[in-house]
DNA sequence: TTGTATGCGTTATCAA
DNA sequence: TTGATAACGCATACAA
């Protein structure tokens, strides 16, 4: 490995001035310059970053911690905050959980270890006392997800005025029993949904029947599974909203397997707007988040953790949108 | 930042004692572990592990090169990578290139840089000439694409043969007129996947029509858009073999809108087996790759040659599968 | 079983 | 404008 010494000695100067070279200081004549570049093309010298970064304490890399990188939710996230990310000079390190909380507490550990500058979480689902010890001393924005109580740094939409507003939206069509297929209530995200979905049917004096809400786990499976259970029930529904798109798909699913046309029989409509919710047919109707957007704020939010930069809100509440596609209509069934 | 000098003074060790003790080493009596362990406890003691890899020369880091983080087809690549160097106590970095092949180079120089032990590229656009400048000297193994006339460790599937399997099982089912939809011939995958499809023809003596070749990009939106001028042309086809199942899927889209059964009245293959293939409707027939098992091939070649293992061998092919669903079916029209 | 001392490759301080 | 040298935090050869 040839290290700056070598480059030093062949060029006859001090490893002081090929430092400097290197970094592009200014104080340094021209001609010891080109001598000192010059030499550091034919040995092909490349600085150890490790050195570096060890040196300086810093590693100019964010962790981003993502729940699951198959969910392609996360990918345009990812997108926004790679984007701004370059833009400064940082790399970022996707650590992929594949849902297993204990893997997240892992990837913890590189920032403890000084391997990462910061760190965006787009999961809440590590321990809470982990959470905290961590944000005390740690740069760290979590973005999507967010905890009860907590003062972390956090960008996402709000989650109860848009569940709110598709539900509105199926009120506007004529609906008037609608039933919700949600997962864990542990995760803040779905309480809010609900709670979205309950003041919508409640604001329009619509009566609120809890054996329409349906948990299972977030994906087409689990979709399909409690859509079938609501079938079974055999109470008037003609419309349901998924917290989530892959649960709504799901749902698409059996009900076109229990030979219901969508949506002159039946509306759905999911939540997210993932890439596969426009290219399904029907497609989906469903609530946009600025994932790109998510992306690039939270990155920016970081960025100005990490350099002691004050602020302006430590919760950036962005916008939502109404995506209406092929899966949902006026209710025909009144 | 709390230090082993910190841990020694503290305990009233030296530093070298607290080193033995942190990385588990034997020679430590009992009762100084204890007491070591007990005030790391205490002072929430993390090692520095940028200290540690300058020191060791060694990151315990593999650098995975993704073409397209957005393109499902990797990620069931990147699970088997990750479980295979999860297993050895590598971290993997995810390093998404967007398809943009300076992002490659950029990602190539932390290699350069000692910030990673070694390489998995999934893609194969980068400059032939730091390839081979990195190949010599670094670990790297490239899974799923490979170059020409390189002696470069590799793990794929067998193109040529899977191309021609999908596109003779077509043949079989009484198609006669196939079409081929598939992108870069400069990438070699996409000529061995056109070599299958001519050699299947050419065996079964049917004819060889270039204008039913159409190139786009791998897309949704290529396949859909070659699909209009494959039907515009107005010849006899009945099937089409696209050379990825995005293509297939535009494909699919644009002769449901041409008002076209499939598969009564057209058969439509792919190629690799994303998720989205088996959720679409009609679920997509397709040649499946062996994705996870061709990551964590990928990641054990990658390990053997970071130890100076000797390679069973340099290239390793693996099985394919022909997965038949709902988008294939007899030629009806004969 | 433990401690001392050196070096990993860089950056940065200070003096020249 | 340049050079000598001291850190950064750790692992390890060698000595005790």
């Amino acid at each position: 490995m040839v290290t700056v010494k070598d480059v030093a000695k062949a060029a006859g100067v001090s490893i002081a001035t090929v430092s400097r070279v290197v970094r592009d200081e200014a104080n340094v004549k021209k001609d010891t310059k080109d001598l000192v570049l010059k030499v550091i093309r034919e040995l092909n010298y490349q600085p150890n970053a490790l050195a570096r970064q060890m040196r300086q304490q810093s590693t100019k890399t964010v962790i981003v911690i993502v729940p699951d990188i198959g969910n392609s939710f996360f990918h345009e996230i990812l997108f926004g905050i790679q984007d701004t990310a370059t833009k400064y000079g940082y790399q970022i390190l996707i650590a992929n959980m594949n849902n297993k909380p204990d893997v997240e507490t892992y990837y913890f550990n590189a920032l403890l270890q000084k391997q990462v500058d910061g760190v965006i979480s787009l999961s809440a689902n590590i321990a809470k006392s982990l959470m905290d010890k961590v944000a005390n001393a740690y740069p760290i924005v979590v973005a999507c997800q967010y905890l009860d109580n907590s003062d972390m740094p956090n960008v996402t939409i709000d989650n109860i005025s848009a569940a709110k507003r598709i539900v509105e939206y199926l009120i506007e069509q004529g609906h008037t029993h609608i039933a919700h297929l949600t997962s864990h209530p542990t995760a803040l995200l779905y309480r809010d949904r609900f709670n979205g979905y309950i003041s919508a049917l409640a604001e329009h004096g619509l009566p609120i029947d809890l054996e329409l809400v349906c948990y299972d786990e977030p994906s087409i499976e689990g979709g399909y599974r409690q859509m079938n259970n609501l079938l079974e029930l055999g109470k008037p529904i003609s419309a349901v909203f998924a917290a989530g798109d892959t649960m709504a798909i799901g749902a698409l699913k059996a009900l076109k397997n229990a030979g219901l046309k969508v949506p002159d029989d039946f509306s759905v409509v999911g939540f997210d707007d993932i890439e596969f919710s426009s290219i399904f047919e029907p497609a989906l109707t469903t609530i946009r988040q600025p994932k790109f957007l998510i992306g690039q704020t939270a990155f920016e939010k970081l960025f100005k953790i990490m350099n002691g930069a004050p602020l302006d809100s430590l919760k950036d509440i962005l916008d939502y949108e109404l995506v209406i596609r092929e899966s949902s209509g006026v209710n025909r069934h009144k």
